[in-house]
DNA sequence: ATTTCAATGTCGCCT
DNA sequence: AGGCGACGTTGAAAT
């Protein structure tokens, strides 16, 4: 169980030494309060007073938040190194980063809630499904999803400068480059199949190479530059595939993280659905 | 001043009263204790029972952290709506968001602190400096820190599907385009570049047309790719630059947001820097 | 609403 | 440590 040391609206001079002993410890800090933020490295920025939340996690990662929006106003990444002290100005909590060299710098005028926490315990795995590696692997064992008589030579191959999801070759032997997203496909897509298309043409002068785009949809634009480019795009169902996949998987060998989990506490939720 | 409504350790029951009203009237909401969190939507995730620190802002959005790391492991954006009640299993809070239709659930078992706050005031405007537009303002007006004899045409020109940084023409009469990073460039500056170029190429078949890279430094294999596209790499000195935009500032009418704020406030704070 | 691009992007993987 | 690409990228600006 967590250990909590609260305190409500302190004065700066006594929260200053909770807050150092906090960070010092490696313990949760929570803090609320009206602050003045400073931040300076890669970029820039200065914010001027507000109430605002900050969050100093145990591994030195610190976040500013505002009241409002989903990412913080600034912040530091882990490994950050934290001092609190009471200055004239208020209580400065300083946070710098080594490599590359950034400091951020939290002023607080007023404190309505510190907060440290000691004892957290998180040990869970987390799991996710339906990312663009799921869809590439089962391609790659089923590429007839793709086009019939498709044969994968082999998948994440280093081509050029970076890896191409797929190379097969067709029924007529061409090569076949296949470039697998799980959302829309911008001209990004396009331009980075073409790449792959001219990387293995350039390792192949003889062969011909054909690139497929596959993905559930595709910008007009980046359809237009497609086409000039004389790539092929082949549309697939996201949804449909999960579905296949999982039916795969509960044919094989049980797996832990298998989609197959995230199917089956959908069926123990919605026995109906 | 924030009002705060504040429990320790409270029983689900109890809690989940305060938590559903709280959301509902757009309060602040920090919850901290044990839970399981599941996300489906573009993609889906599943985590088990750890320590962890919720918060709901008054705006809907909603974070999902861990002990560690700078990035939420789960979250919602802001709009999204939310409930909160107790089921069998334990205090089930749910946030829904439209479009993308996506489901965030945070299944609590145990409760270490509940703090529910009203009255945040925030309205300081967040400032940024350093950022790209600031270093291409300053070549388009000073391009002979790229090249002498340089003679813009205009910034942000839209070509083709995208804007290219600055487009100029360069001594001998020939179409110069540039494209400008503040950080390593990468294949896919280089790549955006000989975009841009093409296209300008395009709309000029008469024309001869170049393309430079303008950037700290660059990637090795970017290189390798800029130079076989014919394109040309200019080094640029991002901290030099800074200081001359601030000192071009400081020549010209004061403005609010000025890059000079910064360096003045640098300058206050450390007199002998 | 869609497209495009920057970002203190962050994160993980691989060399 | 550097390069590379995915990300539930997010966010802003322009069309």
């Amino acid at each position: 169980m967590p250990q909590l040391t609260l305190m409500l609206n302190p004065p700066l001079r006594e929260a200053a030494s909770v807050i150092a002993d906090a960070v010092a410890k490696h313990r949760l800090l929570i803090v609320l309060g009206r602050c003045s933020v400073r931040y300076t490295g890669r970029g820039a920025s200065r914010l001027g007073p507000g109430d605002r939340l900050v969050i100093v996690k145990p591994d030195g990662a610190v976040l500013v938040h505002r009241p409002r929006g989903y990412s913080p106003v600034n912040w530091q990444p882990e490994s950050s190194s934290i001092t609190a002290e009471e200055t004239g100005e208020g209580l400065l909590l300083r946070s710098v980063r080594g490599r590359p060299r950034e400091v951020l710098e939290v002023l607080f005028t007023r404190l309505d809630l510190v907060l440290a926490v000691e004892g957290l315990e998180d040990t869970a795995e987390f799991i996710e499904y339906l990312d663009e590696s799921e869809i590439r692997d089962y391609l790659a064992e089923h590429p007839e999803e793709i086009e019939e008589g498709l044969h994968v030579i082999r998948k994440e191959r280093p081509i050029g400068e970076g890896y191409a999801d797929i190379v097969a070759r067709d029924r007529a032997g061409n090569y076949v480059v296949i470039e697998v997203k799980r959302v829309t496909a911008g001209k990004d897509a396009v331009l980075q199949l073409h790449r792959y298309v001219e990387a293995l043409r350039r390792e192949n002068p003889e062969a011909k190479v054909r690139g497929i785009l596959v993905a559930p949809s595709i910008a007009k634009d980046a359809r237009t530059l497609l086409n000039s480019l004389g790539l092929e795009y082949k549309q697939i169902d996201v949804q449909r595939l999960y579905r296949k996949i999982a039916a795969a998987q509960a044919r094989t060998v049980t797996q832990t993280r298998s989609i197959l989990d995230f199917f089956k506490k959908k069926q123990e939720e919605k026995p109906r659905g």
